[in-house]
DNA sequence: ACGCAGATAATCT
DNA sequence: GATTATCTGCGTG
């Protein structure tokens, strides 16, 4: 008989979903062909808590997965154009996730090169909208469990990586909170992101609108 | 190496 | 209508 699989990690408040996020670090995900392991992630707490999290002003349509169980997948849209992954965690009712940032892809290779096209290993799951589409995850797979097999993706436990390897520092390309450094990641791992800081994207609307002489429009 | 600009659409105010 | 938990390509050093 099979052993049965340990989840107990994310048997754990909400409060606690800096240690999830951590503890995540070297679990295994596999999801249509593809295995990766965990490289680098990223902890988005609850309600009033955490400016920069989806969650942060309550349930919404998006982020309602978020108060329910742990061990949920919960896929979101960002830019016009990419999916990011990210795995509920806290007791149901409580708010919060954990970003999949990175991955070290360690079976269906090739299929993960036939999805992400001719990039080096290390990049096939180097940032979370590549996790995604080397995975073959996207905007279906949204409130799907990652633990009892009825989703396209399922999380494997691994021992505990040495604290020691765990490096961290402030998340990426968020606006809140950019200095809460709730981003963990495997030291000397190549497959994780490069850090990116917050950049503020210039007014998008019509050019004409009035004062402010200061914001030149390009050319 | 690093910085910037553009692409492009759901979500929320 | 503003914002965005990104990526790519191109410029400069």
């Amino acid at each position: 008989m099979a052993d049965p699989v340990d989840y107990s990690l994310l048997d754990a408040p909400a409060s606690h979903v800096v240690d999830t996020a951590r503890g995540l670090l070297g679990w295994q995900l596999e999801a249509n062909g593809v295995r990766v392991a965990i490289t680098e992630v990223e902890a988005y707490a609850g309600v009033g808590e955490d400016p920069a999290s989806h969650s942060h002003r309550g349930p919404t349509e998006r982020s309602s997965v978020m108060f329910g169980p742990a061990g949920v997948l919960y896929v979101y849209f960002v830019f016009g154009m990419h999916w990011c992954m990210n795995v509920t965690a806290g007791h149901e009712g409580e708010a919060a996730a954990v970003l999949l940032r990175a991955g070290k892809v360690i079976g269906g290779v090739e299929l993960a090169r036939s999805r992400r096209g001719p990039v080096a290993d290390r990049e096939l799951a180097r940032g979370p909208a590549r996790l995604s589409v080397a995975l073959g995850i996207d905007g279906s797979a949204n409130r799907t469990s990652l633990l009892d097999g009825t989703g396209p993706a399922r999380l494997i436990p691994a021992a505990a990586v040495p604290p020691a390897t765990i490096r961290s520092g402030p998340r990426v390309g968020v606006a809140a909170a950019h200095d809460v450094p709730w981003r963990f990641w495997l030291d000397g791992e190549p497959s994780v992101s490069a850090y990116r800081r917050h950049t503020p994207r210039r007014r998008t609307g019509t050019p004409g609108t009035s004062d402010t002489p200061g914001t030149r429009r390009t050319s």
